[in-house]
DNA sequence: AAATAGAGCAACCGCCACTGG
DNA sequence: CCCAGTGGCGGTTGCTCTATT
């Protein structure tokens, strides 16, 4: 009752692959009546095919429609799937009406195929966006890993904070996005430290309580992409100042930036302890290198001192005495 | 060079929501 | 209100290509 059969289970009714003799005769038809298609189930008959009317608006809609894009996806248009997922979860549909000429089918198998193995490899779940436990993380970060890759310890929080994506976890994002990608790159210390170096910006922009960690002669190993980031970092920063006004210490933001000056000084210890290996034996893989990937390139930033509320920090920094 | 495994993606299937008689 | 017809959506399959053994 009520559904009548499809047309697809018609034994005579072409299934596989489209021809290109199939595409030219679907198009050329859809041409002919101005773009519009009256009726997808009379269709096949009226246009000459031996295809399912379904068929033909899955071919159409996903692959044939003129105004489709092509090629591989952004990392904009990336981090836009991964935010929407976050809000939407799996509606396709929805999703691909925010990013122009890409279709439903497309973005759900980007997603199945890419963004969701590199979120399981970050250790998040792809369907919560919640960071895995420790026994479920393709990552491991279990207490012999942690001890072996004072990374992590970061790298965890950095996947902890994709959970939500509101204003302030995204601004704590894009601290962690300027203190990561050198631990695991081959830069190592060399990259922390600029790393280091935009916080230092943040500080002498903002005045914040941030140590000034870095030596005239490590500055010199800077590199100059690090150092654009960092005048763009502290530039935008000027900017939330100006607007904000608010630096005075005794104020109820200023023991955030308390915290956020000790997460400088947790990765300036990282920095002195650790040099990223060459030739790393988890492969090529690295998490801080997809991270900063997702969140590239960065988003307004909100002032460092708004974070008071949150516990983020003190999460890192308790985990960090644990170590 | 052949076999196998894995990744990527187009297409299919079944269900559901909407619409009009 | 009911029901048939239809379009659309999301999950899944299976084919093709590439990398690895």
């Amino acid at each position: 009752m009520g559904r009548s059969p499809c047309c697809c289970r018609d034994a005579d009714v072409k299934k596989g692959p489209w021809t290109e003799e199939e595409d030219k005769t679907l198009v050329e038809h859809i041409k002919k009546h101005g773009g519009k298609v009256g009726s997808w189930r009379g269709l096949p008959k009226s246009a000459g095919l031996n295809r399912c009317g379904k068929s033909c608006r899955l071919r159409w809609t996903n692959y044939l429609r003129p105004d489709i894009k092509r090629g591989n996806f952004t990392d904009e248009e990336e981090r836009l799937i991964i935010t929407l997922h976050a809000g939407l979860g799996n509606k396709w549909s929805t999703i691909a009406t925010h990013l122009e000429g890409r279709t439903d089918n497309e973005i759900k198998n980007y997603w199945n195929t890419h963004i969701r193995k590199k979120l399981l490899r970050m250790g998040v779940d792809p369907v919560t966006h919640q960071q895995l436990p420790p026994d479920q993380s393709h990552r491991h970060l279990n207490a012999t890993s942690i001890a072996h890759l004072p990374e992590a310890l970061l790298w965890a929080a950095a996947a902890a904070s994709l959970s939500s994506l509101d204003t302030g976890v995204l601004m704590q994002a894009q601290l962690l996005q300027q203190l990561i990608p050198a631990i695991g790159s081959n830069y190592g210390t060399s990259g922390l430290i600029a790393n280091l170096a935009a916080a230092n910006a943040m500080q002498n922009s903002s005045g914040s309580m941030v140590p000034n960690l870095l030596l005239e002669d490590q500055m010199n190993c800077l590199q100059p992409g690090y150092l654009c980031n960092t005048s763009n970092f502290a530039e935008q920063h000027v900017v939330q100042e100006q607007l904000t006004n608010d630096t005075s210490p005794g104020t109820s933001s200023f023991a955030a930036a308390e915290q956020a000056d000790e997460l400088c000084n947790t990765a300036a210890s990282f920095a002195s302890h650790h040099v990223a290996p060459v030739g790393d034996s988890a492969g090529d893989w690295s998490p801080a290198q997809e991270f900063a990937g997702l969140l590239e390139p960065m988003m307004e930033l909100p002032d460092l001192r708004s974070l008071e509320s949150d516990s983020f920090w003190k999460e890192i920094l308790e985990d960090s005495y644990r170590l």
